[in-house]
DNA sequence: TCTGGGGTCCTAGGACCC
DNA sequence: TCTGGGGTCCTAGGACCC
Protein backbone atom coordinates (compact mmCIF):
# COMPACT_ATOMS: atom_id res chain seq x y z
CA UNK A 1 0.00 0.00 0.00
CA UNK A 2 1.38 3.45 -1.12
CA UNK A 3 1.86 6.05 2.10
CA UNK A 4 -0.25 9.14 2.13
CA UNK A 5 1.25 11.87 1.76
CA UNK A 6 -0.48 15.56 2.46
CA UNK A 7 0.19 18.93 2.20
CA UNK A 8 -1.02 22.01 4.30
CA UNK A 9 -1.32 25.72 2.24
CA UNK A 10 -1.88 28.12 4.71
CA UNK A 11 -1.99 32.06 3.58
CA UNK A 12 -0.07 33.97 5.74
CA UNK A 13 -1.95 36.73 7.57
CA UNK A 14 -4.34 36.21 4.83
CA UNK A 15 -6.70 39.38 5.02
CA UNK A 16 -3.99 41.38 6.28
CA UNK A 17 -1.62 40.63 3.62
CA UNK A 18 -4.79 41.31 1.15
CA UNK A 19 -4.61 44.77 2.58
CA UNK A 20 -1.44 45.46 1.74
CA UNK A 21 -0.91 44.18 -1.99
CA UNK A 22 -2.79 47.14 -3.15
CA UNK A 23 -0.80 49.78 -0.58
CA UNK A 24 2.81 49.61 -1.29
CA UNK A 25 2.91 52.31 0.98
CA UNK A 26 1.94 49.76 4.07
CA UNK A 27 4.56 47.27 3.42
CA UNK A 28 5.83 47.40 6.99
CA UNK A 29 3.34 49.19 8.74
CA UNK A 30 1.17 47.33 11.66
CA UNK A 31 -1.75 47.09 10.32
CA UNK A 32 -5.02 45.03 11.65
CA UNK A 33 -8.53 43.74 10.09
CA UNK A 34 -11.64 43.59 12.17
CA UNK A 35 -14.47 41.56 12.40
CA UNK A 36 -18.01 42.95 11.50
CA UNK A 37 -19.17 45.43 12.92
CA UNK A 38 -15.69 46.69 13.30
CA UNK A 39 -15.90 44.95 16.63
CA UNK A 40 -12.87 42.91 17.34
CA UNK A 41 -9.36 41.55 15.98
CA UNK A 42 -9.40 38.76 13.11
CA UNK A 43 -6.46 39.22 11.75
CA UNK A 44 -2.50 40.90 12.08
CA UNK A 45 0.23 41.29 10.07
CA UNK A 46 3.20 40.53 11.30
CA UNK A 47 4.18 43.72 13.06
CA UNK A 48 1.00 44.07 14.30
CA UNK A 49 1.53 40.29 15.95
CA UNK A 50 5.05 41.69 17.26
CA UNK A 51 3.37 44.65 18.97
CA UNK A 52 1.57 42.49 20.74
CA UNK A 53 -2.42 42.50 19.51
CA UNK A 54 -4.12 39.47 20.20
CA UNK A 55 -6.36 37.52 17.85
CA UNK A 56 -9.84 38.29 18.67
CA UNK A 57 -9.40 40.98 21.09
CA UNK A 58 -12.44 43.95 21.18
CA UNK A 59 -11.29 47.11 18.93
CA UNK A 60 -11.72 48.93 22.19
CA UNK A 61 -9.26 47.07 24.45
CA UNK A 62 -6.17 47.74 22.40
CA UNK A 63 -7.11 51.27 21.01
CA UNK A 64 -4.58 52.86 23.16
CA UNK A 65 -1.90 50.71 22.22
CA UNK A 66 -2.85 50.83 18.38
CA UNK A 67 -2.51 54.87 18.93
CA UNK A 68 0.82 54.66 20.60
CA UNK A 69 2.54 52.71 17.40
CA UNK A 70 0.69 53.60 14.80
CA UNK A 71 -1.36 50.75 14.19
CA UNK A 72 -3.54 50.88 11.14
CA UNK A 73 -7.19 49.11 11.19
CA UNK A 74 -8.99 48.17 8.29
CA UNK A 75 -13.21 47.07 8.38
CA UNK A 76 -13.66 43.10 6.56
CA UNK A 77 -13.20 43.17 2.63
CA UNK A 78 -14.62 39.70 1.74
CA UNK A 79 -15.20 40.95 -1.41
CA UNK A 80 -11.82 41.33 -1.83
CA UNK A 81 -10.35 38.02 0.35
CA UNK A 82 -12.49 35.78 -1.84
CA UNK A 83 -11.63 36.78 -4.75
CA UNK A 84 -7.73 37.34 -3.90
CA UNK A 85 -8.64 33.30 -2.49
CA UNK A 86 -10.10 32.32 -5.49
CA UNK A 87 -6.94 32.88 -7.67
CA UNK A 88 -4.85 31.35 -5.01
CA UNK A 89 -6.76 28.19 -4.97
CA UNK A 90 -6.89 28.17 -8.78
CA UNK A 91 -2.97 28.52 -9.09
CA UNK A 92 -3.24 24.95 -6.35
CA UNK A 93 -5.44 23.28 -8.94
CA UNK A 94 -2.77 23.46 -11.40
CA UNK A 95 0.34 22.61 -9.50
CA UNK A 96 -1.49 19.28 -7.22
CA UNK A 97 -3.35 16.22 -8.62
CA UNK A 98 -6.30 17.09 -5.81
CA UNK A 99 -6.81 19.68 -3.90
CA UNK A 100 -9.61 20.30 -1.10
CA UNK A 101 -10.53 24.08 -0.46
CA UNK A 102 -10.68 23.76 3.48
CA UNK A 103 -11.04 27.34 4.14
CA UNK A 104 -10.63 31.10 2.64
CA UNK A 105 -6.97 30.66 3.22
CA UNK A 106 -5.99 27.06 3.76
CA UNK A 107 -6.11 24.01 1.24
CA UNK A 108 -5.04 20.14 1.55
CA UNK A 109 -3.31 18.83 -1.65
CA UNK A 110 -2.89 14.94 -2.09
CA UNK A 111 0.97 14.80 -2.62
CA UNK A 112 0.67 10.78 -3.15
CA UNK A 113 2.89 9.63 -6.04
CA UNK A 114 4.57 13.34 -6.31
CA UNK A 115 7.93 12.35 -4.64
CA UNK A 116 8.78 10.24 -7.37
CA UNK A 117 9.01 13.00 -9.50
CA UNK A 118 10.32 15.77 -7.47
CA UNK A 119 11.74 15.79 -3.70
CA UNK A 120 9.00 16.92 -1.17
CA UNK A 121 10.40 19.86 0.10
CA UNK A 122 11.60 21.21 -3.81
CA UNK A 123 7.63 20.85 -4.32
CA UNK A 124 6.76 23.01 -1.27
CA UNK A 125 9.34 25.63 -2.18
CA UNK A 126 8.07 25.92 -5.84
CA UNK A 127 4.57 26.16 -4.57
CA UNK A 128 5.39 28.82 -2.58
CA UNK A 129 7.05 30.39 -5.31
CA UNK A 130 4.38 30.43 -7.57
CA UNK A 131 1.90 31.53 -5.53
CA UNK A 132 4.29 34.26 -4.51
CA UNK A 133 4.97 35.61 -8.26
CA UNK A 134 1.13 35.41 -9.56
CA UNK A 135 -0.62 36.66 -6.41
CA UNK A 136 2.10 38.62 -4.16
CA UNK A 137 0.61 36.50 -1.30
CA UNK A 138 3.11 34.91 0.89
CA UNK A 139 1.81 31.03 2.06
CA UNK A 140 3.32 28.20 4.17
CA UNK A 141 3.78 24.98 3.39
CA UNK A 142 3.34 21.73 5.83
CA UNK A 143 3.92 18.30 4.01
CA UNK A 144 2.96 14.83 6.54
CA UNK A 145 1.54 11.41 5.93
CA UNK A 146 -2.05 12.83 7.98
CA UNK A 147 -3.79 15.76 7.31
CA UNK A 148 -3.30 16.41 11.50
CA UNK A 149 0.48 16.15 11.07
CA UNK A 150 0.52 18.00 8.18
CA UNK A 151 -1.20 21.22 9.80
CA UNK A 152 1.45 21.02 12.31
CA UNK A 153 4.15 21.13 9.84
CA UNK A 154 2.61 23.74 8.27
CA UNK A 155 2.53 25.82 11.93
CA UNK A 156 6.39 24.80 12.27
CA UNK A 157 7.01 26.24 8.96
CA UNK A 158 5.58 29.53 9.56
CA UNK A 159 6.85 29.98 13.70
CA UNK A 160 10.82 28.94 12.29
CA UNK A 161 12.12 31.07 9.74
CA UNK A 162 14.72 28.93 9.03
CA UNK A 163 12.31 26.34 7.30
CA UNK A 164 12.30 28.62 4.44
CA UNK A 165 8.54 28.24 5.06
CA UNK A 166 8.13 24.47 4.34
CA UNK A 167 8.28 21.60 6.57
CA UNK A 168 8.78 18.15 5.52
CA UNK A 169 7.33 16.24 8.28
CA UNK A 170 7.40 12.59 6.68
CA UNK A 171 10.09 11.06 8.90
CA UNK A 172 9.46 9.57 12.21
CA UNK A 173 11.93 10.82 14.05
CA UNK A 174 11.01 14.51 12.90
CA UNK A 175 7.55 13.84 13.41
CA UNK A 176 8.47 13.34 17.49
CA UNK A 177 10.84 15.94 17.50
CA UNK A 178 7.91 18.41 16.66
CA UNK A 179 5.62 17.23 18.80
CA UNK A 180 7.85 17.32 21.74
CA UNK A 181 8.06 20.51 21.38
CA UNK A 182 4.18 21.72 20.78
CA UNK A 183 1.45 22.53 23.18
CA UNK A 184 -1.26 19.55 22.79
CA UNK A 185 -3.15 23.00 22.12
CA UNK A 186 -1.57 23.61 18.98
CA UNK A 187 -3.02 20.36 17.40
CA UNK A 188 -6.07 20.09 15.38
CA UNK A 189 -9.12 19.02 16.77
CA UNK A 190 -8.09 20.46 20.43
CA UNK A 191 -9.32 23.14 21.54
CA UNK A 192 -9.65 25.01 24.95
CA UNK A 193 -11.70 22.58 26.84
CA UNK A 194 -10.01 19.39 25.61
CA UNK A 195 -6.95 20.60 26.62
CA UNK A 196 -7.77 21.75 30.15
CA UNK A 197 -9.30 17.75 30.44
CA UNK A 198 -6.58 16.29 28.52
CA UNK A 199 -3.93 18.32 31.22
CA UNK A 200 -6.16 16.59 34.49
CA UNK A 201 -5.12 13.31 32.50
CA UNK A 202 -1.23 14.21 32.84
CA UNK A 203 -1.14 15.25 28.82
CA UNK A 204 0.79 18.56 28.30
CA UNK A 205 2.42 18.14 25.02
CA UNK A 206 1.78 16.63 21.60
CA UNK A 207 3.96 14.00 21.94
CA UNK A 208 2.08 13.00 25.38
CA UNK A 209 -1.32 12.53 22.98
CA UNK A 210 0.15 10.64 20.42
CA UNK A 211 1.94 8.28 23.07
CA UNK A 212 -1.99 7.83 24.47
CA UNK A 213 -3.70 4.67 24.35
CA UNK A 214 -6.36 5.10 21.35
CA UNK A 215 -8.46 3.19 23.36
CA UNK A 216 -8.19 4.78 26.86
CA UNK A 217 -8.80 8.14 24.44
CA UNK A 218 -11.66 6.87 23.15
CA UNK A 219 -13.41 5.65 26.17
CA UNK A 220 -12.04 9.09 28.67
CA UNK A 221 -13.03 11.26 25.52
CA UNK A 222 -14.89 10.88 21.96
CA UNK A 223 -14.18 9.52 19.22
CA UNK A 224 -12.55 12.35 17.17
CA UNK A 225 -10.22 12.56 19.85
CA UNK A 226 -9.36 9.23 19.43
CA UNK A 227 -9.18 9.62 15.69
CA UNK A 228 -6.57 12.74 16.63
CA UNK A 229 -4.67 10.33 18.05
CA UNK A 230 -4.09 7.89 15.56
CA UNK A 231 -3.69 10.67 13.08
CA UNK A 232 -0.69 12.10 15.00
CA UNK A 233 0.81 8.47 14.64
CA UNK A 234 0.70 8.74 10.84
CA UNK A 235 -2.64 6.79 10.79
CA UNK A 236 -4.25 8.48 8.14
CA UNK A 237 -8.14 8.17 9.14
CA UNK A 238 -9.15 12.23 7.37
CA UNK A 239 -9.44 11.63 3.67
CA UNK A 240 -8.92 14.72 1.26
CA UNK A 241 -12.42 15.82 0.17
CA UNK A 242 -12.03 17.11 -2.92
CA UNK A 243 -16.08 17.90 -3.48
CA UNK A 244 -17.07 20.02 -1.18
CA UNK A 245 -19.86 17.96 0.26
CA UNK A 246 -23.96 19.75 0.11
CA UNK A 247 -24.32 22.02 2.80
CA UNK A 248 -26.48 20.87 5.62
CA UNK A 249 -28.20 24.53 6.88
CA UNK A 250 -27.31 28.11 5.86
CA UNK A 251 -27.25 30.85 8.55
CA UNK A 252 -27.23 34.28 8.30
CA UNK A 253 -26.89 36.69 11.38
CA UNK A 254 -25.46 39.73 11.97
CA UNK A 255 -24.35 41.81 15.20
CA UNK A 256 -26.66 45.34 15.16
CA UNK A 257 -24.78 48.50 14.52
CA UNK A 258 -26.43 50.01 16.75
CA UNK A 259 -28.92 48.22 19.41
CA UNK A 260 -32.56 47.81 18.31
CA UNK A 261 -35.34 48.16 20.39
CA UNK A 262 -38.25 49.05 17.94
CA UNK A 263 -39.88 46.03 16.52
CA UNK A 264 -40.37 47.05 13.02
CA UNK A 265 -36.39 48.06 12.40
CA UNK A 266 -36.24 43.97 13.78
CA UNK A 267 -38.44 42.97 10.94
CA UNK A 268 -36.19 44.59 8.55
CA UNK A 269 -33.31 43.14 10.02
CA UNK A 270 -35.09 39.76 9.80
CA UNK A 271 -36.28 39.98 6.89
CA UNK A 272 -33.02 41.06 5.33
CA UNK A 273 -31.40 37.77 6.82
CA UNK A 274 -34.58 35.58 5.22
CA UNK A 275 -33.61 37.25 1.89
CA UNK A 276 -29.71 36.68 2.10
CA UNK A 277 -30.36 33.32 3.16
CA UNK A 278 -33.01 32.28 0.48
CA UNK A 279 -30.52 33.74 -2.07
CA UNK A 280 -27.71 31.65 -1.01
CA UNK A 281 -30.27 28.66 -0.75
CA UNK A 282 -31.01 28.75 -4.49
CA UNK A 283 -27.40 28.88 -4.91
CA UNK A 284 -26.65 25.72 -3.71
CA UNK A 285 -29.48 24.54 -6.50
CA UNK A 286 -31.32 23.56 -2.71
CA UNK A 287 -34.44 23.44 -0.97
CA UNK A 288 -35.23 23.80 2.59
CA UNK A 289 -38.02 22.93 4.82
CA UNK A 290 -37.03 23.91 8.21
CA UNK A 291 -36.47 27.57 9.39
CA UNK A 292 -35.39 28.91 12.67
CA UNK A 293 -35.35 32.46 13.68
CA UNK A 294 -33.28 33.67 16.97
CA UNK A 295 -32.42 37.26 19.06
CA UNK A 296 -30.54 38.14 21.80
CA UNK A 297 -29.12 41.08 23.81
CA UNK A 298 -25.84 41.47 24.29
CA UNK A 299 -24.30 38.93 26.34
CA UNK A 300 -20.99 40.62 27.37
CA UNK A 301 -23.84 43.82 28.65
CA UNK A 302 -24.10 43.68 32.49
CA UNK A 303 -26.45 46.51 32.73
CA UNK A 304 -28.71 45.15 29.93
CA UNK A 305 -31.51 42.49 30.89
CA UNK A 306 -30.21 39.25 29.53
CA UNK A 307 -32.71 37.93 26.62
CA UNK A 308 -31.94 35.40 24.07
CA UNK A 309 -34.54 32.84 21.82
CA UNK A 310 -35.36 31.00 18.99
CA UNK A 311 -38.26 29.16 17.36
CA UNK A 312 -38.12 27.02 14.71
CA UNK A 313 -41.01 25.67 12.09
CA UNK A 314 -41.44 23.06 9.62
CA UNK A 315 -43.02 24.15 6.21
CA UNK A 316 -45.65 22.43 4.57
CA UNK A 317 -42.82 21.24 1.75
CA UNK A 318 -39.52 22.31 0.81
CA UNK A 319 -38.83 26.06 -0.72
CA UNK A 320 -36.59 28.43 -2.00
CA UNK A 321 -38.97 31.33 -2.59
CA UNK A 322 -38.50 34.35 -0.05
CA UNK A 323 -41.23 35.77 -0.04
CA UNK A 324 -42.77 32.00 2.14
CA UNK A 325 -40.31 31.91 4.37
CA UNK A 326 -39.94 35.99 5.19
CA UNK A 327 -44.36 35.37 5.85
CA UNK A 328 -43.11 32.41 8.23
CA UNK A 329 -40.10 34.71 9.80
CA UNK A 330 -42.42 37.20 10.13
CA UNK A 331 -44.99 34.82 12.41
CA UNK A 332 -41.93 33.32 14.21
CA UNK A 333 -40.32 37.00 15.04
CA UNK A 334 -43.96 37.82 16.79
CA UNK A 335 -43.99 35.05 19.08
CA UNK A 336 -40.38 35.73 19.91
CA UNK A 337 -40.22 39.62 20.25
CA UNK A 338 -40.79 41.10 23.60
CA UNK A 339 -41.05 45.03 24.00
CA UNK A 340 -38.23 46.49 26.50
CA UNK A 341 -35.33 44.53 25.54
CA UNK A 342 -31.99 46.14 23.58
CA UNK A 343 -31.18 43.60 20.99
CA UNK A 344 -28.25 43.65 20.00
CA UNK A 345 -28.26 40.23 17.35
CA UNK A 346 -30.01 38.36 15.11
CA UNK A 347 -30.52 35.72 12.69
CA UNK A 348 -32.21 33.24 10.63
CA UNK A 349 -31.16 29.34 9.98
CA UNK A 350 -32.54 27.38 7.13
CA UNK A 351 -31.94 23.70 7.08
CA UNK A 352 -33.58 20.13 6.04
CA UNK A 353 -32.78 19.94 2.38
CA UNK A 354 -34.18 18.61 -0.72
CA UNK A 355 -33.16 18.60 -3.86
CA UNK A 356 -35.30 20.44 -5.88
CA UNK A 357 -38.29 17.68 -7.20
CA UNK A 358 -37.42 14.92 -4.77
CA UNK A 359 -39.26 15.46 -1.90
CA UNK A 360 -42.18 13.13 -1.48
CA UNK A 361 -45.28 15.05 -0.24
CA UNK A 362 -47.60 13.34 2.09
CA UNK A 363 -50.92 11.19 1.30
CA UNK A 364 -53.60 13.62 2.16
CA UNK A 365 -50.83 16.90 1.12
CA UNK A 366 -52.36 19.20 -1.97
CA UNK A 367 -50.31 18.24 -5.06
CA UNK A 368 -47.12 19.64 -5.45
CA UNK A 369 -47.41 22.73 -8.07
CA UNK A 370 -44.02 24.55 -9.46
CA UNK A 371 -44.95 27.78 -10.65
CA UNK A 372 -42.86 28.47 -13.23
CA UNK A 373 -43.42 32.24 -13.21
CA UNK A 374 -42.65 32.08 -9.42
CA UNK A 375 -38.86 30.48 -9.67
CA UNK A 376 -38.39 32.87 -13.25
CA UNK A 377 -39.01 35.78 -10.54
CA UNK A 378 -36.38 34.50 -7.66
CA UNK A 379 -34.03 33.87 -10.22
CA UNK A 380 -34.75 37.46 -11.87
CA UNK A 381 -34.07 39.03 -8.95
CA UNK A 382 -31.09 37.08 -7.96
CA UNK A 383 -29.27 38.26 -11.20
CA UNK A 384 -30.26 41.56 -10.70
CA UNK A 385 -28.63 41.41 -7.29
CA UNK A 386 -25.91 39.25 -8.30
CA UNK A 387 -25.11 42.05 -11.03
CA UNK A 388 -25.15 44.74 -8.39
CA UNK A 389 -25.73 44.45 -4.62
CA UNK A 390 -29.41 45.23 -3.54
CA UNK A 391 -30.85 46.63 -6.88
CA UNK A 392 -33.98 45.22 -5.79
CA UNK A 393 -35.59 44.34 -2.42
CA UNK A 394 -38.80 43.21 -0.77
CA UNK A 395 -40.34 46.64 0.74
CA UNK A 396 -40.02 44.36 4.33
CA UNK A 397 -36.13 44.87 4.32
CA UNK A 398 -36.33 48.31 4.55
CA UNK A 399 -34.48 51.11 2.55
CA UNK A 400 -32.53 53.07 5.26
CA UNK A 401 -31.43 50.06 7.81
CA UNK A 402 -29.96 52.25 10.75
CA UNK A 403 -28.93 49.17 12.39
CA UNK A 404 -27.12 47.48 9.47
CA UNK A 405 -23.25 46.95 10.70
CA UNK A 406 -20.81 49.47 11.08
CA UNK A 407 -17.60 49.12 8.35
CA UNK A 408 -16.30 52.60 8.66
CA UNK A 409 -12.68 51.78 8.01
CA UNK A 410 -13.36 49.73 4.42
CA UNK A 411 -10.57 49.89 1.79
CA UNK A 412 -11.85 49.35 -1.63
CA UNK A 413 -12.78 46.64 -3.87
CA UNK A 414 -9.30 47.09 -5.66
CA UNK A 415 -10.34 43.33 -7.47
CA UNK A 416 -13.93 43.34 -8.17
CA UNK A 417 -15.52 46.51 -9.13
CA UNK A 418 -13.97 48.34 -12.10
CA UNK A 419 -14.68 52.06 -10.42
CA UNK A 420 -12.29 51.37 -7.69
CA UNK A 421 -9.62 49.27 -9.28
CA UNK A 422 -6.26 50.75 -7.80
CA UNK A 423 -4.57 53.72 -10.24
CA UNK A 424 -1.18 54.01 -10.84
CA UNK A 425 0.49 57.35 -11.01
C1' DT B 1 -40.59 -7.66 49.69
C1' DC B 2 -39.75 -7.94 44.76
C1' DT B 3 -41.11 -3.29 39.73
C1' DG B 4 -37.00 -5.14 32.74
C1' DG B 5 -34.21 -4.38 29.06
C1' DG B 6 -33.11 -2.97 24.81
C1' DG B 7 -33.78 -0.54 20.82
C1' DT B 8 -34.69 3.76 17.77
C1' DC B 9 -35.37 8.43 16.87
C1' DC B 10 -35.10 13.17 17.81
C1' DT B 11 -33.32 17.39 19.80
C1' DA B 12 -30.53 20.53 22.46
C1' DG B 13 -26.28 21.66 23.73
C1' DG B 14 -21.42 21.45 23.59
C1' DA B 15 -17.13 21.28 21.32
C1' DC B 16 -14.43 22.15 17.52
C1' DC B 17 -12.83 24.64 13.14
C1' DC B 18 -11.47 29.03 10.35
C1' DT C 1 -19.97 53.20 24.69
C1' DC C 2 -17.54 49.45 22.14
C1' DT C 3 -16.96 41.95 22.21
C1' DG C 4 -17.89 38.33 14.46
C1' DG C 5 -20.09 34.98 11.39
C1' DG C 6 -20.78 30.57 9.46
C1' DG C 7 -20.20 26.03 9.62
C1' DT C 8 -19.80 20.56 11.21
C1' DC C 9 -20.06 16.72 14.16
C1' DC C 10 -20.84 14.13 18.49
C1' DT C 11 -23.12 13.03 22.76
C1' DA C 12 -26.49 12.78 26.28
C1' DG C 13 -30.92 12.35 27.47
C1' DG C 14 -35.86 12.10 26.78
C1' DA C 15 -39.80 10.02 24.38
C1' DC C 16 -41.51 6.18 22.72
C1' DC C 17 -41.94 1.31 21.43
C1' DC C 18 -42.22 -3.71 22.27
Amino acid sequence: MSQNIFALVDCNNFYASCEKLFRPDLANTPIVVLSNNDGCVVARSKEAKKLGVKMGVPLFQVRELMQKHGILAFSSNYALYADMSQRVMSILEGLAPRVEVYSIDEAFLDLTGVSHCKGLTEFGLSVRQTIQKCTGITVCVGIAPTKTLSKLANHAAKTWHKTGGVVDLTSKDRQRKLLALLPVNEVWGIGSKLTKRLQQFGIDTALQLADADPKYIRQHFSVLVERTVRELNGESCIALEEMAPTKKQIISSRAFGERITDKQQMREAISEYISRACKKLRGEQQQAKHLTVFLRTSPFSEKDAPYSASKSVELDRPSSDTRIFLAKAMQLLDSLWVTGYRYAKAGVMLADFYDPGVYQPGLFDDPIVQRESDQELMQLMDKLNTKNANTIWFASQGAKQNWSMKRELLSPAYTTNWSQLPKVK
